[in-house]
DNA sequence: TGTACATCAGTGAACGCGCGTTCACTGATGTAC
DNA sequence: TGTACATCAGTGAACGCGCGTTCACTGATGTAC
């Protein structure tokens, strides 16, 4: 039976928003069309009226995906809040909230291992990674040309170690996580004066 | 036809090495039973004398991926020896050459998205990674206390920058990876005095 | 050492299941007059 | 504003394909005597 037009639309935002979830927390193989329509409350045949392949579902899932994520880290104008923004995105990047949720989190940790061997998903992933970047970086100190490499650095850091906690057992995950946590001065508080730093390397004795 | 002890052992050999790469060239699902025997040179059918189910065959594929990985980091016995190791194994994990040849790398960026969905699979991914952090601490300074967290950092900083190249356009995966070489003070030549330094926080105005 | 026989590594076809996609159909929506 | 009709969102069954697994079979290996 046809809805209206904006029935219709309705319809289409659940089957993105069933998508973008189900792909975080099941793999994009795991989460079938029947899988996704039944949970927007449809059945699998009325998904060709809204994408015209699994693949393009996922493109756009992909991409609603990144938004969601990015919505976490609150534009601020002064350097100040900024940072003090990037710094909270990080603490819940690399929460048990966010490591135990897919289905809500990053899309990197959560596709990009799969996204390796697909072509056409390489385009949406490189522009969230990108737009990633630019939010982080705006949150760091330094001289702005160094900044997206710094953020750069940090995401292939919080994104890895959510990656690692998730497919390893939860002590060698959980020391994961504290670990780079450390590396990147989170667990110090507003009064502390613990500080983290890299290992050097380029000086011989 | 049967075959001789020998033989038997040279196949499951051959079956398992094919598996090890074809896992992480194609990832677990894209890697068939089928593909894996025909690679080793047999027929579909034979492979079940040779292992109880797929699962079974990937979680000894994953044990060889990383063990043959880890083969890489000669281990040395002065600290010395063991840093320039230690940097030598990271510049190679960066490398193009590790990028864009997954069959034989690193089984973390490969694998470990597809991981996080597999119960059984945990514990040799959970022992691969414990085995690379202790292997990593050996070759790096400080207290040996905190050796093994920074070792854990720098795991998944370079997973995290592998896995984020290998999914993403050229463009992007290349400033990835420079972004964590630099990081990582691995551009740093030997004459050079250049330092990167992590961003601070924690040390409010 | 030689012989008879049980074992079993490997073959190749077939099975069963899940998944993406197609299709005939329904009936409410939107439009032309 | 009302009516007739074309459109099309959504249904639910069916199709086709790939993949893990099974199975009857072959013939060389290993063993018992």
């Amino acid at each position: 039976m046809r809805v209206s037009q904006a029935e219709k639309e309705k319809s289409h935002q659940r089957i993105l928003d069933s998508a973008a979830r189900l792909i975080r927390e099941r793999g994009i193989e795991g989460a079938g069309v029947a899988d996704v329509m039944k949970d927007a409350g449809m059945t699998p045949g009325g998904f060709y009226r809204h994408f015209s392949s699994k693949d393009d579902l996922v493109g756009a899932a992909l991409e609603a995906a990144f938004a969601q994520s990015l919505d976490r880290l609150v534009e601020a104008d002064d350097p100040a809040h900024a940072a003090e923004a990037v710094a909270e995105f990080e603490r819940f990047y690399l929460s048990a909230t966010h490591v135990d949720n897919p289905g809500y989190g990053c899309p990197i940790p959560a596709l990009a291992g799969e996204l390796e061997r697909s072509a056409t998903l390489k385009t949406p992933m490189t522009s969230g990674v990108e737009a990633m970047i630019d939010r982080l970086a705006a949150g760091l100190t330094g001289p702005p040309a160094e900044r997206r490499s710094e953020a750069a650095a940090h995401i292939a850091m919080i994104a890895g170690a959510v990656m690692i906690a998730r497919a390893s057992e939860p002590a060698v995950g959980q020391f994961v996580l504290d670990a780079v946590r450390n590396q990147l001065g989170l667990n110090a508080g507003a009064w502390s004066t613990r500080r983290t730093t890299t290992t050097q390397r380029g000086d011989r004795p």
